[in-house]
RNA sequence: GCGGGUGUAGUUCAAUGGUAGAACACCAGCCUUCCAAGCUGGAUACGAGGGUUCGAUUCCCUUCACCCGCUCCA
């Protein structure tokens, strides 16, 4: 947007920095309309989401509650029809994979074994100065980096004292602003408490689970035993996590109560970097599969810095939602690393026993994680649509608003919509209706014209639009043909088929 | 949590220190026989709490929610 000639004298870098300070300042209202051409934003599909039952804040009577999301009737279709593909793709058609359904309550040593209790929370500190606020811990590494000190011991093993003495001692100054004024070291655990039992005390302090995986490492020897599965195999679960973020937002993309749709699989060590390869290909193929674009997917390999203390290797799958790329899934490579912690704190024995080779040892895992509300967030970006189909009689733009969701998403799958409310007319669509839902989910729907419920159903995804009309019941002139007429979403195609035959055209084109 | 911004029907926008209007959407009726039609009627809003005032949606304070940043993550 500087590549004006007459600019060229100017430093660009300072004139973007102040036309992106501008942008951050207007008020959205402002804002909106400068980016009035943009087909897709987050304001119309979260609108759309509201307005048609998808999604609805929560708490919303008593004035909401902060990042809260609640599933509406179709939403929740959608969501449960993203988490039916994924359990179908990794359990039902995955010759290795079997499920689990783990507590969200766990003993607390899990946390400890697992490092949560202790790693899960940062050490933030704010510069009282300009307010901003840094992790105690970079910002000594960051410091070090710079000016050629050496620490002597890991950053990790250093104490909250200890690092606030650090800084004190070596008068670091704010990155931001220059200055030194730091708050106190204060720690964020990001875990949520809770009490077991009625009494609050610290003894039956108990947490919500901030990731579904621990209760599969907990279970893998039961799993491991029960289902007589040799290495190569893995365990799915799809549950609810918490985790106390210190900043959710974007919709449903971070909120601090969320599932997770995880796969823990236990191979040889040696084996686990093919095994990582199998799964990325794998995670890839099933986001194709449900219908996003490949052109809004990215892969991003972790750098060697960024990767957490117990993976040899993490890809992350990215998709580019209307705010900028965002991670969908994380594929890990957890090496033995969860497993033998917690061998080591509960005293039992975790290893596999190779029969071929006649050793125990601890299996190495990959782990490919992924977050259901994203996965929903991802669908729906991607298969909202407008079109312009033309102009109303006033000048004003018709815009045809489409989910163009993957069938086997849709929350309904066909909608039945007889051509009047002449009882003529709604007594074989009810009858046709009631016939359908046996098998899917179906709408029904006779207010309006016809034009205005497809387009309410193109608004909600549903691919086919059932019509009964005269000619299906046949006029005091004509005989009835005992024939509907489908209307395809997408191609806004229609085909006359027999009453009989609707069923089974429908239930073939609704399959993944 | 910190800094900045914003709160009026479902949505988009008005007006006002003294009964809050419209458009689209929604519901009902009439009419309509395949892609937002038309006519008639209807329901629905000043985020919440407190203060100033004879009277507050409007001014002040608090709170809640949302948006944009910072830190974190699936």
């Amino acid at each position: 947007m500087f590549t004006n000639a007459g600019l060229q004298c100017y430093n660009y870098e300072i004139i973007e920095k102040a036309y992106i300070l501008y942008l951050r300042g207007c008020q959205p209202r402002e804002k909106e309309k400068r980016m009035k051409n943009t087909e897709k934003t987050m304001e119309k599909i979260v609108a759309l989401c509201k307005n048609r039952g998808f999604i609805f804040a929560g708490s919303e009577i008593y004035g909401g509650l902060a990042n809260t999301w609640d599933y509406g009737p179709i939403g929740v279709e959608l969501k449960n029809n993203v988490k039916r593909a994924w359990w179908k793709k990794f359990v039902q058609e995955n010759p290795y994979n079997v499920g689990l359904d783990a507590a969200i309550l766990m003993n607390p040593q899990t946390w400890i074994a697992s490092g949560h209790l202790a790693g899960f929370s940062d050490p933030l500190m704010d510069c009282r100065e300009c307010h901003e606020r840094f992790r105690a811990d970079k910002l000594i590494e960051d410091w070090c980096a710079t000016s050629g000190v050496t620490l002597d011991k890991a950053i990790d093993a250093y104490s909250q004292a200890e690092m606030k003495q650090f800084v004190e001692d070596n008068n670091i100054p704010c990155p931001t602003c220059g200055k030194h004024n730091f708050t106190d070291i204060r720690q964020f655990n990001l875990m949520f408490k809770t009490f077991q039992g009625v009494t609050e005390d610290a003894k039956n302090t108990v947490y919500l689970r901030p990731e579904t995986a621990q209760g599969i490492f907990t279970n893998f020897v039961n799993v491991q035993r029960t289902t007589r599965r040799k290495l190569p195999f893995g365990i799915a679960q799809i549950g609810r996590s918490f985790r106390n973020e210190i900043t959710p937002g974007n919709f449903i993309f971070r909120v601090r109560e969320f599932e997770q749709m995880e796969l823990e699989f236990f191979c040889q060590p040696g084996t686990d970097l093919e095994w990582f390869e199998y799964w990325r290909k794998f995670c890839h193929e099933w986001l194709l599969g449900i219908g996003l674009k490949d052109e809004n997917l990215r892969l991003r390999d972790h750098e060697p810095e960024e990767l957490s203390f117990y993976s040899k290797a993490t890809t992350d799958f990215e998709f580019l939602f209307p705010f900028g790329w965002g991670e969908l899934w994380g594929v890990a490579d957890r090496t033995d690393y969860d497993l033998t912690q917690h061998q080591n704190t509960s005293g039992r024995d975790l290893t596999y026993f190779d029969q071929e080779k006649n050793e125990h040892y601890i299996p190495y895992v990959i782990e490919p994680s992924l977050g259901v509300e994203r996965s929903v967030l991802a669908v729906l970006c991607d298969a909202y649509d407008e079109e312009l189909v033309g102009q109303d009689a006033k000048g004003r733009d018709d815009v045809r608003v489409v989910m163009r969701l993957h069938p086997a998403l849709a929350p309904f799958k066909c909608a039945i919509l007889p051509l009047s409310k002449k009882a003529v007319l709604t007594e074989p669509a009810i009858k046709l209706y009631s016939e359908l839902s046996a098998e899917f989910m179906c709408d029904y729907d006779d207010a309006g014209s016809i034009g205005k419920r497809y387009r309410r159903q193109d608004e909600i995804g549903t691919p086919f639009c059932v019509t009964v009309d005269f000619n299906t019941v046949g006029t005091e002139t004509d005989a009835a043909d005992s024939c509907v007429t489908v209307r395809e979403r997408d191609s806004m195609q229609q085909v006359r088929i027999p009453i009989s035959e609707v069923k089974s055209y429908i239930e073939q084109r609704i399959r993944f």
